[in-house]
DNA sequence: GAGTGGTCTAGACCACCGT
DNA sequence: CGGTGGTCTAGACCACTCC
């Protein structure tokens, strides 16, 4: 069995739960704070801490001294900042999503991804080239390196979802930096994404973080433009004050 | 004056000075959340609501049993998720920002403006059609559209910022959903951005949302690849209970 | 086993909204 | 003014890490 699940995750579970089926729809008030935790049984900080969860992913707000609210225009959940999984994404746009082994092998790591990945130049990689398909078409190209001792033996044709590999070892990927940056198809790539050449493409370049913040692989990816939305959830920063100097 | 800052954001505040100045370098461990406490004369609830805050934006991390510790991957201040300017990524990578006013005018609501921007078709909307250039060069176009009754009498030639016009009339903008494609330039859109024909953009269809979610603005941008870099800090969803049926 | 974060409670008082 | 969220305290016990 896993973990017991803690008050608070039962209660946002709840509350989640409640919000996808409609008993408290867009735009309504939830009870009061009290009444909350009176009706869960806990205590009011208890609630706190379960709604601040929903409100800081989007999904209530909350007015002081007016009460909580359901949002009106809820976030979408398989984005690109809330998810680092591709083949989720595609499911969630009502596709079918198949993954397709193009090439891999162990390379040295150069200067630069020695660096990414902080370890030693020459260190061993792993690195696997493959294709993501939705309903059959080709719509992400992807090349990952990550140091070979985070793969266990036995696992190197890698069929399944890197981020499964890396989680048996250890090393589960938490987050991620990810740069973007508009190209066109061309030579091989064009090939391999069985597009024409000229086409544009969206090409992210990433490092995935496990919960330390540690970069636990690196990826080089190139997205066929209108094959799935890529969406992004963005919020304000917080204020924040001068760096000192 | 603006509001008294909290017991929160002071301790907050003041651990990410002490982030950015050296006190706690990257991977070291700050002290234990009752000292933390202690020092600050405040309760240790306090002192834990300070750090989770600095947690969720990937500064710290906790273990528990073990401490907490500054991350080893401090992310991006300006990414696309944490920040709704572009004039500050822009001078964050150290250029000069400027705002060209290209045209602007006012025209009724399309129906698909009207449904995004939750008004009636037909609604006077107002339209402002700009470039962002950094050290002089060309580096976003961008189309915005909002309700004319947001904008007040006298500010309808738009050299500021829109997001500062919107908050002086009660709509401040905190957040924004944004739509990503790669696009290759052409015709006006090459001659306004001053490059060849075929270059690889990246376009981006935002609506940008108040604190309680509800639409207040509709963008159209097309971004020169090369200029700055767009970051994404990506994180994990939190695990889902199913959909109840 | 000592240290540290994770969870939770009960209660207090303040700030703001709307009638 | 009553109702509601915002902030904060003091204390308790649990779960995990590391020596």
């Amino acid at each position: 069995m896993s973990r017991r699940s803690s008050a608070v995750e039962r209660l946002r579970d709840q509350l989640y739960g409640e919000l996808l089926d409609g008993t408290y729809p867009s735009g309504s008030k939830l009870p009061n704070e009290d009444e909350m935790a009176e009706r869960a049984g806990v205590s009011r900080a208890t609630v706190r801490e379960a709604v601040t969860g929903l409100v800081e992913t989007g999904y209530l707000t909350r007015r002081q001294g007016a009460g909580t609210f359901v949002a009106r225009n809820l976030p979408r959940r398989h984005s690109l900042d809330q998810s680092v999984s591709y083949l989720s994404m595609i499911r969630d746009a009502g596709m079918e999503a198949r993954l397709i082994l193009v090439d891999y092998g162990v390379q040295a790591a150069t200067e630069s991804d020695a660096a990414a990945l902080a370890v030693a130049p020459g260190t061993q990689l792993m690195s696997v080239e493959r294709i993501r398909t939705a309903d059959g078409r080709p719509v992400v190209y992807s090349i990952d390196r990550l140091p070979l001792e985070y793969v266990p033996e036995g696992e190197h044709d890698i069929e399944a979802s890197l981020y499964e590999v890396l989680e048996r070892a250890g090393h589960r990927v938490d987050g991620a930096g990810a740069q973007l940056t508009p190209v066109v198809a061309e030579g091989r790539l064009a090939r391999l994404l069985a597009v024409e050449v000229g086409t544009p493409l969206l090409h992210i370049e990433q490092v995935d973080l496990d919960r330390d913040r540690h970069p636990v692989m690196l990826s080089s990816e190139w997205h066929v433009a209108d094959a799935f939305e890529l969406h992004v959830n963005r919020r304000r920063a917080p204020e924040r004050p001068p760096p000192r100097r």
